[in-house]
DNA sequence: ACTTTAAGTTTATATTATTAACTATTTTAT
DNA sequence: ATAAAATAGTTAATAATATAAACTTAAAGT
């Protein structure tokens, strides 16, 4: 019944998790996008978005829209994976 | 339709929110139970017991059992207000 | 009497999250 | 044309957290 499994660490903070929410349902989404809607600074996303893809939950391709920076972000399917994982484990901590 | 909801951060953290757990089922635990339960070090587990007691979600109570020291925890009423507004917060970010 | 165990607490350390300051470029106003 | 402001970020510094290691106090075992 082992009710309290590890929450991974990279996914139990706040924006992370936000992030992470997002991208699943949309499969792809860009910086000022995720910024816009975590409510985040840049600078913290920036940070955070840095640690999802070296983690290998999302991947970040650059490229430019019109003239301007264009930072696209999508989730990998071990991020998925993870993101399931991780739901679940919650659930032990939450559901009565 | 405001998805991303603040998480309190001190109910956002692994072993609080399994102290929590444990406590808003069981109503009262002692310190060797819940270290028990959650596998916490009891060095860790002083630290969290006093920031819930702080925060008003949980009331402390020393006592003996025979002639050893017993610590006794319950929640408050304010704490099992915040954790349920946790959880619906958390949905936010979980359920699809 | 000495060692071990029990139940914690306090102090120190390592990790994290978050912001503040900065860079580079582009658009807008004068 | 040039200065000022906005855009899209990154990097570096700071503040907050979680965690464990070391310590305290007392009881039980040998």
């Amino acid at each position: 019944m082992d009710s309290f499994k590890s929450l991974d660490p990279l996914l139990h903070s706040q924006l992370r998790l936000a992030i992470m929410s997002l991208l699943i349902s949309l499969e792809s989404a860009d910086f000022v996008y995720i910024r816009e809607k975590t409510g985040a600074t840049a600078g913290n996303l920036s940070v955070q978005l840095d640690k999802l893809e070296s983690a290998g939950y999302i991947s970040i391709t650059k490229s430019f829209k019109g003239k301007r920076p264009l930072t696209t972000c999508k989730i990998t399917k071990e991020g998925i994976q993870s993101f399931q994982t991780y739901v679940n484990a919650l659930k032990g901590y939450i559901d009565k």
